[in-house]
DNA sequence: CGCGTTTGACCCGCGC
DNA sequence: GCGCGGGTCAAACGCG
């Protein structure tokens, strides 16, 4: 047991928690942003259920037309995140200025007069995270069969609908199929009110209970992990998270 | 041969 | 008015 083994593996272990480190942060930074974009929602709704009209002239961006989803997936595999339940045919790709990455974009056409229409652009610094922007909704019901097809989406909504072990291997696994945090907002509010903390301390502050935050918090994502696909990782964190601070789940 | 992707052209709104 | 950047069209291509 020569101390350069031991100075070795030190070094190992170090690489592998920066990485883990970087990861948790980007986890940590995407969770935030849901975080927010549900107090943001929160707050809009209730002040336009307040007042009927709004000084923003944000015409599109004002109702939930438009939803983010942040999915990591492998780099190569890209192009399978089409596969998601709906069929889109691709219709055009171009490069945007801050992007390095191309932009594609699809359309569905599973049901005739579905406008629904997607945007999938990687991320500038992690080529492994592709966004995805769905602009329309629906009017057809989604494949459930292809769904289920759709790589491995039920796993992580096993893990938030029933048991909270995880029976799979966590990081480790190069394996790791997706992470998809649907956010039913517009990224261009949240630009405006990223630097307005205001929202969410006058919520935090006037609403009586913030466990009922957290609740609802939870109940959204459970809501959105139904849907989209989920890595194991970000399940067990964000799991862990919403534990610690309220631990009493009580799905329905 | 049918259908979906590719890929450059075209369009259109916006800022200078 | 012009250039630019992003969104869409459609002809060509490729594959089963
Ligand atoms: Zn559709």
């Amino acid at each position: 047991m020569s101390p350069d083994y031991d100075k070795e593996k030190v070094e190992a272990l170090e690489a592998e928690l920066d990485c883990l480190q970087k990861e948790n942060e980007a986890l940590g930074l995407m969770f935030e942003t849901m975080s927010r974009k549900y107090i943001m929602l929160h707050q809009a709704y209730l002040h336009q259920k307040s007042n009927k009209r709004q000084r923003l002239e944000v015409p599109a961006a004002a109702g939930s037309k438009a939803s983010q989803v942040f999915v990591k997936t492998d780099p190569r595999d890209q192009s399978l995140i089409v596969k998601d339940g709906f069929q889109w045919r691709k219709y055009g790709q171009k490069v945007t200025k801050d992007n390095p990455s191309p932009r594609a974009y699809f359309k569905c056409f599973m049901a005739p007069g579905c406008p629904v229409k997607k945007k999938v652009q990687r991320c500038v610094e992690d080529k492994s995270i592709v966004v995805a922007t769905y602009e329309g909704q629906h009017n057809h019901d989604v494949d459930s069969t292809a769904a289920g097809k759709s790589l491995l989406a039920s796993c992580s909504s096993a893990i938030f609908s029933g048991t909270r072990s995880i029976p799979f291997p966590p990081l480790d696994n190069p394996f790791r199929p997706t992470i998809t945090l649907d956010l039913t907002l517009s990224g261009s509010d949240l630009q405006n009110h990223r630097n307005l903390p205001s929202f969410m301390h006058d919520y935090s502050t006037s609403n009586d209970d913030r466990n009922n935050k957290k609740k609802k918090i939870e109940d959204y994502v459970a809501s959105f992990t139904k849907d989209p696909n989920f890595t194991l990782a970000l399940a067990a964190a964000v799991a862990r998270s919403i534990k610690t601070e309220h631990p009493k789940p009580s799905p329905p």
